[in-house]
DNA sequence: CATGAATGAGTGTTCATTCAT
DNA sequence: TATGAATGAACACTCATTCAT
């Protein structure tokens, strides 16, 4: 059960890879056609597995894109705490976290809908099951950032962090369905300068 | 005949009605489900009305939606015309204008997603006439608002005026999707004062 | 795996048994009720399946009666061959291939219709795909036969070929909903007759 | 009641002229899309009345066509008289009948599919009442000239006058579908030449 | 008699989910 | 465990027919 289970078990190290098969094959459908437009068997056919398979790894197209959301976040975390442990100013923190989750969400641009959106909120499963996807744990990593930086004096206090923070999160979410000529990037760093502009306590 | 053809015909009289009570039961509706989880069988039973009836009056769902947004537009442009002939400034005028906007939005809390959203861009029915959404027409309108500021040197332009609209954008959208414990008027107010110091001149 | 895929596989047969299962089905409604007035619910009623069965084995209606076309053009293009290497008259050969499509028929009186009818140049599935069905191969097969017998001076040619083979066409297709006490046998076999001497050369 | 209802009457003479309009809509909207794709309601629109008024005139859809098909019919009738008042031989007779029908149906193409198809016994009605279409009387026409040819000699008997008669209408239905270059009155033409010599006796 | 809004059964098609192999 | 054929509920949309005006 120790051994066997942590590391060993060939039979272990191939579900685990087909999963990942599954993952990364939805990652490439829901990129190229979005979520809602990607059907199961969408997703298996460019995994290149049989279709009742994915029932043996996830129980619906939302649990799938709950793991893809986590680990995405997973990825986040890490990142802050490299930031934190450098002891930089929070506004650093905070533009490094930005200018970081604005690379990820680059490469992965089919997530942004979801990440992002409350559209996520209202997907539509075929039974009546419609899962409340969990707004994904990293939202709330902006959101300690600047209460950080509202204790040290760096924030304004008057608006609220999780205010502040929800400026943050529509800041990605237009610049990804931008229509605009700047890239994504450009299109963000803009925006970033302007919310810290508002958010830095005068003088500073 | 003319005033008859124009006002009376009680037949006109119903006919209009109808229309309503559809064009109602669909902001009911797309309200509860959001858009793409409303079928157009749940808006008239909503209605009360025959599922034919529908396509008496509308082409299809979207359409339903560009009626709903259009009119939604007409009302803001009427109130922004009303502003600019007062000579106010521009941020009196763009203070006004989220404001009047926050209060009709609050009333339709269901246009949200789709008035400010990329959301809209990609609903599927069930044919391939996928017809892209056009924008509605207001969404230009806080655009104007800002080149205005910026020429008149009330705002900062370092930042092109798109950019600074969309975040005013983004600022309803999460708003109104937002889980936080203050009302929308509230969020939106404290969002709009962060955003107004961003975009400032500084020393204005 | 050579011999096991090829034949074998109870998955494989019993797909192909279900194939069968729908076209007979298909068959027997086409047959009662006609090509048109059969829906996709109809056949798979009679198949005893489910209505999403269908989808897995053909894309719509138009696909089944493309199936079925082509497997009786099969059939026929096989017994010409027998005929030709026979060395046969051009006289012999048409009659035959006549009989031959007349027994065909007797069994298939469905797809008449359908084989000889322009009728199908304009079914109408619910979206704009009308495909227009392609001529069965076959319809060429009297053509080349009629050609065959002008240049061997046995068929007259101051009518064209085309004509000619557009009056087998026609023979078969009245013979099939004649209501005359005759059976569809005897109705082709006395207008053969007819036919035969009217484009037999003189003399001949 | 008498003159009343023969000739006076404006309300009659309306109404038989309303009565024709649609007639006439319905003919343009059969030629053009043919009569399964035609709606009621786009003969109305054609006809620029409104919708519920076809009831007043017609019980359906095929009812419109029994009536397109009986004064086809009496058409042809008329015609009939005069040949036969001629003295003609049934071979001229035969010959000329064909060639006025063949410029009758000229005009009115859109007739074609349904005044010698099978296609016309399966048309499909919303509900159940599928109401086979009664053969239109003249298809008896070219029967009684057959036999009156038989009787005087001038045609062979060893094929029944009936079958004989199916050919005829084959013939016009074939070259009613007909791809060939040929103008319909040439395909009719080559045919009639075919039939006449096959259905004459040897020698004459 | 003329009208056209209301109706709902019917159609083709999709797709998440199950289950025998 | 992997598979994919089977399934049927759900959808958008059409149109003959009715009936109140």
């Amino acid at each position: 059960m120790t051994v066997q289970q942590e590391k060993c078990g060939k039979r272990e190290q191939k579900k685990i890879k087909a999963r990942n098969e599954i993952l990364n094959a939805a990652v490439v459908q829901f990129s190229e056609k979005g979520f809602i437009e990607t059907s199961i068997a969408d997703i298996m056919n460019a995994a290149d597995m049989g279709l009742g398979t994915f029932y043996n790894y996830f129980s619906s197209k939302e649990d799938v894109l709950r793991n893809l959301l986590n680990s995405f976040s997973g990825t986040l975390s890490y990142e802050l705490k490299k930031l934190v442990e450098n002891n930089s100013t929070s506004k650093t923190i905070l533009t490094e976290m930005v200018m970081h989750t604005t690379r990820l969400v680059s490469k992965n641009r089919y997530l942004l809908p979801l990440l992002f959106t409350g559209a996520m909120v209202h997907t539509k499963p075929r039974g009546d099951k419609s899962v409340d996807m969990p707004a994904p744990e990293f939202m709330g990593t902006f959101l300690r950032i600047i209460k950080d930086g509202q204790e040290k004096g760096e924030f304004r206090k008057d608006v609220t962090a999780e205010i502040i923070s929800e400026m943050f999160h529509s800041m990605f979410q237009t610049a990804a369905f931008s229509h605009l000529k700047f890239s994504f990037e450009e299109n963000i760093e803009m925006k970033l300068r302007l919310l810290i502009d508002g958010i830095s306590v005068c003088g500073k």
